[in-house]
DNA sequence: TAGATAACCTAACAAATGTTTGTTTTTTTT
DNA sequence: AAAAAAAACAAACATTTGTTAGGTTATCTA
């Protein structure tokens, strides 16, 4: 039930606490995780089984404990992965110049890529969080990594007295929602977040 | 596993089929309806035992297979519900007379209120999707709802050539994910649907 | 090469959980 | 009031599922 307590570093790599010789244990692990996100994605955090995933990662669900001391650590470190790679992604994009509207537009266009056809591990951050347990070290990465919005929408030339706070979680909730009705077939990434784009650009 | 075949007005009212006599059993069903709700938006789908519902509603586990034949058709009956509610408070705000930008407003509004204040039954629909086995009836009613935003974003006075379907799609995403970061010491319901409007209407 | 450690497997436990069956109480109908 | 139907109980069943304990094989170190 209660999540072990050890630092989110460690938590994201457990091999380099004790030097940089994890030669085997980090690749199974990686595979264990990759099963563990696909589930996650899937199934959610309750409706996953961990018989299934350890399968799916060519083992038996008692191995995972060799790994994890809990359902529940597996799914923090999942969510933390997503999280990570997302955060990767956006700051990948949000490095190359532009002026601020074009800054803002890749960096959504990044998170939606990251979303949408970027795997499993950053569609677990936008499903459900489980118990309350969980979620504080949870939350803290996700509020890390809406500050780099923070940064692009507040540098975008705006009116005076426009809500900038707001402005800024009615794009993310667009973004996070995409999930939703998003198909290949469709718009790819990058356009959508052109047009979320467009629809404020010309307005101010 | 396989969700009853009925028609989604007996799922919505099963006494009605033999007379409108509802008395006594759609109150007990009421209640039972309202406690799953509850249990269904806080643990969602797979998280929700029926054992605390069932306490809940003042009965034992095993009465709900008199109201409901599965823990799946309980839950389709629930998401029904809320859609239901969700569409009357739209319909019903929607309906006071005003420019195509006052009157999306108003159902954004609606829309929110809903969801954030509205009771469990509201969350639930936002909540996540349990299997596929009951998505169909699901989907279906949800369409059926977005069919009336499709109406208000096509009346708006836009410029040519601008995607009025992403747009709506980026709206209900933007509302729907209101309750991720909602407070209800921050700005209302329908000061945040105001606001959201805000940041288009100047714009086209 | 011997020993230690890492990386699993096997098997089972114990609790949780959706569901069923037969019975009893309550309400309605005749 | 008697019979019939509805509403709910009580108790168990059959899995499912997270978790643990002890054994076994591969890998690395000394």
């Amino acid at each position: 039930m209660a999540v072990t307590e050890t630092s989110l570093d460690q938590l994201l790599k457990p091999g380099a606490a004790k030097g940089a010789r994890g030669s085997r244990r980090d690749n199974r692990r990686d595979v264990l995780l990759a099963a563990a996100a696909r589930h996650f994605r899937e199934r959610g955090y309750s409706g996953a089984v961990l018989r299934d995933i350890a399968e799916e990662a060519g083992m038996l669900a008692g191995s995972i404990y060799y790994y994890f001391p809990s359902k529940e650590d597996l799914f923090v470190a999942v969510h933390a992965e997503g999280v990570r790679r997302i955060s990767a992604a956006v700051d990948a994009a949000a490095a190359v110049a532009g002026d601020p509207w074009g800054q803002l537009e890749a960096a959504m266009g990044a998170h939606l890529e990251s979303l949408l056809e970027g795997g499993d591990f950053a569609q677990v951050v936008i499903r459900d969080m489980p118990t309350d347990v969980a979620r504080s070290p949870l939350v803290a990465l996700r509020d890390g990594y809406e500050d780099k919005f923070r940064a692009l929408v507040d540098a975008l030339p705006l009116p005076t007295g426009v809500d900038r706070g707001t402005l800024r979680l009615m794009l993310l909730g667009a973004l996070n929602w995409t999930r939703a009705w998003y198909r290949p077939e469709g718009d790819p990434p990058a356009r959508i977040a052109e047009k979320f784009v467009g629809y404020l650009r010309m307005a101010m």
